[in-house]
DNA sequence: TGTACATCAGTGAACGCGCGTTCACTGATGTAC
DNA sequence: TGTACATCAGTGAACGCGCGTTCACTGATGTAC
């Protein structure tokens, strides 16, 4: 549980370097799935005394929100990623499914990114993901509906309908591991394109 | 926050009922969003001492379960009492409604219903709420199918995609209240329609 | 080149608190004789 | 009708624990002279 030999402290001038360490610990036990974050918890994984977090964080609330924030942009980075292939549609599936990996790779992460939020600040501070993983869904609409292969006339409504569905499928994929058909890529592909409206250039089966 | 009067002692006989106010107690703490629920909360709030508990349930796990059966039986009422409508696209669109106003109203019960499950003995003993609202959607699915109303060849893969969308809706809403197209009926009822592949009459607009 | 001092990056002990859990108990109410 | 006893429905005190937070401290490393 705790490293074998003791952490050995930053040098002079790197005394920022344990803010770092701190996030990724505690991302550690958010991916752990521990039920209590704690203070003393996340100093344990890092390694340090419990007051020396005191020195980069006010509590364990802003070391969760930096971890939300990290986890948006890994999420983000992990859309545009995705989101290079020259067939609009194909282009958009991809986006969606790589939105649900994310979810499915680190469900405690994702857990994080639509957690209650309790303060306004917070809301604000962090709350940017949503909106940009939103644009990207409605670009995507866009050029499917350009290239004629969505009847979409209103590509941001559609995005907002395909990200609340591919959000609803991620969380229920996390909490019910046992039930084939929301696994399964089938139900992934006809929710986003019902959704987004894509006209199948020919009709399955 | 405690009561001002001293709760008064079931007569003999009645020892049961304490594990009635228990779960209500426990059901107050939660629709309140209280971050920890502990023993001694909940039984400061049920105004009785700590160890009184013991005597009905085994730690606060149980009870927890316990409230979760109930807040899925209510849920699972709340659908079938939206079914009466002649109509069958207006039935589904009903059942759908009552389905998000509860995650609406409750919203701590509802992250409840689909809370990471622990053991697999709490999966199989609560975790009949999700069928049983998924059977009232494919039934209502397979009434428009039948009126002709709706395009589905398999009303139960339908009614999966549907329960997946209006669940990612209902989170969103939560999580989001500031977000105006994820609160409007419009987009809960475009959802539905796409999901369940119902064939407008008349063309909107 | 020495040396005194300042600063940096943390540590260890201590505090008061709420927690889960145990244990012997209490007082009201029913029941056997 | 009395009365001794059993049972029921809890209670209060106590325990050891982990928690957040404070405070004075430590020891390594840079810097001024």
């Amino acid at each position: 549980m705790s490293p074998v030999e003791p952490r050995q402290r930053n040098a002079r001038g790197q005394g920022g370097r344990l803010s770092t360490e701190i996030v990724e610990a505690t991302q550690r036990l958010i991916d752990d799935g521990v039920d209590a974050l704690t203070l003393r918890a996340i100093a344990r994984e890092a390694g340090v005394a419990g007051p020396s977090i005191y020195d980069h964080f006010a509590n364990v609330d802003a070391i969760r929100d930096e971890v939300r924030g990290r986890c948006f942009d890994e999420l983000i980075t992990s859309l545009s990623e995705a989101s290079t292939a020259a067939d609009p549609v194909t282009r958009l599936q991809a986006i969606c499914s790589a939105y649900v990996a994310y979810g499915e790779a680190y469900p405690h992460r994702y857990a994080l990114l639509y957690s209650f939020v309790r303060t306004r600040e917070q809301n604000t501070a962090t709350g940017h993901g949503g909106p940009r993983a939103l644009h990207i869904l409605v670009e995507s609409i866009t050029g499917c509906a350009a290239a004629g292969r969505s009847s979409s006339s209103n590509p941001y409504d559609d995005a907002v309908a395909v990200w609340a569905c591919i959000h609803g499928l991620t969380t229920l994929r996390a909490s019910r591991p046992d039930f084939s058909q929301i696994q399964s890529d089938e139900t992934l592909r006809d929710i986003v394109h019902r959704q987004a409206r894509i006209v199948d250039l020919q009709p399955r089966r």
